[in-house]
DNA sequence: GACACTCGCAACCAGGAGGTTGCTGATATG
DNA sequence: CATATCAGCAACCTCCTGGTTGCGAGTGTC
């Protein structure tokens, strides 16, 4: 099964899961999975972090493609990308079904 | 939808996206997914690294739980296990399940 | 018992991640 | 225009991460 390596966004889903690897990254994903774009200052509200630190975890979404980013007058809003977390999804699910095939052959092998 | 902050393993699940979020133990993941237990050495066999290296990797997926290893003889095997691939599913399944109920709630606004 | 294999521990290193502060520039608002 | 808000850039710091090497200890084998 190489599909486990093959598949993917760029240089496969490790990046991806990288990005989500951070309590901080998980929320601001989380608060912005509601379709609502918003502003770096309106995302900094209510965080005890600096707005550059939250900045920087936007730019590190941003570059996996989680986040997408315009710039609105003076502010640059920040929207949820569903694609990465897709392919996220979809490897995680290719090794739970490597796992479930490996439990029914040795069922099967324990049966038969 | 405070499930989003509540459920997890522990700390949560970016701990265990962060230990999937290496390429390395992506595919030391997936070569054990197949549910067959491998020493260290067998696991660091066809790969570039030290036998040091991987036994770092697989101890950060030890440390989340996604193997689990045991002692026999002089080498210690290591093992999948399921139970936190499953709740980081689950987590990214609830965030798809907010993004779509947010495209939903648009189009229904958009026609009605 | 001598030897080969498997592993753990510790020290060490370079580089990146997370975070802060300070400053500057652009955009609204009075 | 004066002022406040929003953001980008750069420098700096600390700590963790990924990786290496060296060595010692347990275990199997002849």
């Amino acid at each position: 099964m190489q599909t486990l390596d093959a598949l993917g966004a760029g240089a496969g889903p490790a990046p991806i899961f990288a990005a989500l690897g951070d309590r901080t990254r998980l929320s601001l994903l989380a608060r912005l999975s509601d379709g609502e774009p918003r502003s770096i200052a309106a995302l900094s509200a209510d965080t005890d972090l600096t707005r550059q630190a939250v900045t920087k975890h936007l730019h590190v979404l941003e570059d996996v493609g989680l986040v997408s980013s315009i710039r609105v007058g003076r502010e640059s809003r920040f929207a949820y990308r569903p694609e990465p977390l897709a392919a996220a999804r979809s490897y995680l699910d290719e090794v739970s079904a490597r796992w479930d095939e490996a439990l029914a052959r040795l069922k099967s092998f324990v049966e038969g």
